[in-house]
DNA sequence: GGTAATCGGAACCAAATCGGTTCTGTTTCT
DNA sequence: AGAAACAGAACCGATTTGGTTCCGATTACC
């Protein structure tokens, strides 16, 4: 049903948690704590987040991971496709990839296009501070969803 | 990626199809045929939108599908729903379902409502007619998207 | 320099989902 | 009665997904 996937949803959790402790460091660990979060899921996250620049990592002893930029200065749509890779509602829209056989002459292309484009627009225009309008969680209720 | 269902998209095509060719009456095969679709599928697809209401089934000798509305009154996600059931971000958003198990204290209930009112939205916004500005089809480029 | 803490990256695995087919009715026309 | 068609469910293989595990590379501290 048009699922986003349960990694995505988790990776706004994470995000949202680093972002209501701007410029500390947490390990994988702790974040996973904070959250409730599976352990192993979390640090497979905070990997692609940091591999996609979205926030920093230190290495080694007393490492862990830091975001700087603020809750609502970071769009839901920067964080789904950090898990996700780019938002394509089919692979007509897709850009790269070996695309749909029929390329050109599909008469569905604009159609699917623009509707692609709705979805962007909307997911850019929604940051994790509007995601999460009681920040920083308190407990932080393990989360859960799809 | 947030893909849509292969599915989905085949019932589109049949739908545009269909809506192509007002008031006629299609058996499945034909629909197949026209459309270059797994014959089977497109019998499934055919059923869900005869349960569905989208369009009149006939059952029996000279049975088959027809649809009266025109392709400018069918939105997508009466199509896409009638494959994928409802449009749904996540559980959480979906009505009905055991839905996420922190339910009320869940602080991303609001954010993920708001995004799925803006995909449900776009969904809306866009017409059959709109998806294949070029009706009917002619030699019915076989389609194979995502 | 050694050791422990921690991230980076890939490999791996079970389970759910998906695309698609098949089978067994039921209805209706002739 | 018999053939043509839809209705609905069961079924199946392949892919994707959620999640774990391993091993290597870095860094802090003693």
């Amino acid at each position: 049903m048009i699922r986003l996937s349960r990694m995505a949803d988790y990776g706004v959790v994470i995000m949202t948690f680093l972002a209501g402790h701007r410029r500390e460091i947490h390990t994988a660990q702790r974040v996973a704590e904070a959250t409730g979060l599976p352990q192993a899921a979390a640090g497979k996250l905070l990997k692609s987040f940091a591999r996609a620049g979205l926030l920093q990592s230190q290495r080694g002893s007393h490492g862990g991971y830091r975001l700087d930029r603020r809750a609502e200065d970071i769009s839901v749509a920067e964080v789904v496709e950090a898990v996700e890779g780019p938002i394509a509602l089919t692979l007509c829209v897709d850009r790269k990839a070996g695309s749909c056989d029929v390329e050109a002459l599909c008469p569905m292309r604009g159609g699917w296009n623009r509707l692609n484009r709705a979805l962007v627009e909307a997911f850019e225009s929604v940051s994790l501070a509007a995601m999460a309008p009681a920040l920083p969680l308190p407990a932080a209720p393990p989360v859960a969803p799809r």
